[in-house]
DNA sequence: ACCTCAATGTAGGCAACGCCAACAATGATG
DNA sequence: CATCATTGTTGGCGTTGCCTACATTGAGGT
């Protein structure tokens, strides 16, 4: 059936963009499971097959998603360390740990999608490329706290993981709505502390 | 139209604990993904519309094998503190870890649907309540060696967030597959050593 | 013993979804 | 200017969650 002719032109110029970016305002709005590939092309202006030519499967849109959502957390540590050049460990790791929790209470729903177990086998390696980059900047701060002997000593993926667990289980607790957002942020300080100089009494 | 006679009787017996099975089941070999209540429904060998006796929607489904999720977990934390009572704390709070994180590697899909922020206004009452309750083991854990001044002062909710959130960063990073897990398992030891004398040197 | 009725299971239908195949419009490349 | 890969459209298929109407059952009151 030859085509009715309308205001908006057959190409659409950016889809794949336009869908990620609507995507996102659907995530954020009403969560993952409200967003529908069909509800999507409808929101965009599109068919319901149209999505279907920039990704394979809705989990293939997902996994853009959740890499997107990598590239600006990295960025958001990535500043957080850049604004404390040459403050003391401790409050470059505050200030990482205030970005890190910030995007977790401004981005919950994104970022249960970053860690969600299920990845095309396509994506998963620049989503693993993407969790390193991120880690990175966590990594780079304790390489050189341990340098200048501001941390313990021993194996650095090891305390590096201690620190970024820790991060991670509030962040998660913050999504998972078992914590509330504004008391975890107001205790930060106090918890990077506890973290830093342990449970135990000196 | 009339029933033809079927080995079967017309009525299960205890359906919705069978569908609570069948349901674990399907999570644990195909993922939450997998899991449709007309699937369950073949499976259980009822028909399609069974399943809405028991449970008034598909997540009132997920909630309530959530729930049985913490029972379990619950069950495993009270254990470990049970099997450790008087050893020092540091090998009690392994104890815990290990039993946590030994949950996570056993049933990421079970802790993913736990942790999970979508949940009916009904259920979340008394998942609230079994969050609470797993929390409990170690909360008392750390009541006692505050007591006995194992522990730094302070509050209390505060110095048990550092440990929960710390294991629950390891477990969700497990879960998701961002974390080996047996390597996990094999420095918990290391972990909870840091977490109690700190990343700083002494 | 019978009647009633709430609980539980069944049958069918509806709208929405993801995915697929066939076709149409477009713009870049020769 | 013809060709053709890219990108969008239409239509269809099978599945799903949920709804309504109906059937079967067992328990409790008379």
């Amino acid at each position: 059936m030859p085509r009715i002719p309308t205001s908006r032109p057959y190409h659409h110029g950016d889809l794949r963009a336009a869908l990620l970016q609507s995507a996102e305002r659907t995530l954020r709005e009403k969560g993952a499971a409200a967003l529908s590939l069909r509800e999507l092309a409808r929101a965009t202006g599109v068919s319901h097959a149209a999505p279907g030519r920039h990704f394979k499967d809705k989990q293939a849109l997902l996994d853009a998603l959740a890499l997107a959502g990598y590239e600006r957390l990295n960025q958001a540590l990535t500043a957080a360390a850049a604004d404390t050049p040459e403050a003391d460990f401790e409050q470059r790791l505050t200030a990482l740990a205030r970005a890190y929790l910030g995007f977790a209470v401004e981005n919950p729903e994104l970022l249960e999608l970053m860690f969600a177990r299920k990845h095309e086998p396509d994506s998963s390696g620049r989503l693993a490329a993407a969790v390193d980059q991120s880690l990175g900047s966590l990594t780079r701060t304790f390489a050189r706290a341990q340098e200048r002997g501001e941390i313990v000593q021993g194996d650095p993926e090891r305390v590096t993981l201690v620190a970024a667990a820790s991060l991670h289980g509030l962040a998660a607790l913050i999504a998972g709505c078992a914590l509330d957002a504004e008391e975890a942020m107001a205790g930060l300080d106090t918890h990077v502390h506890l973290l830093l100089h342990g449970l135990k009494p000196r």
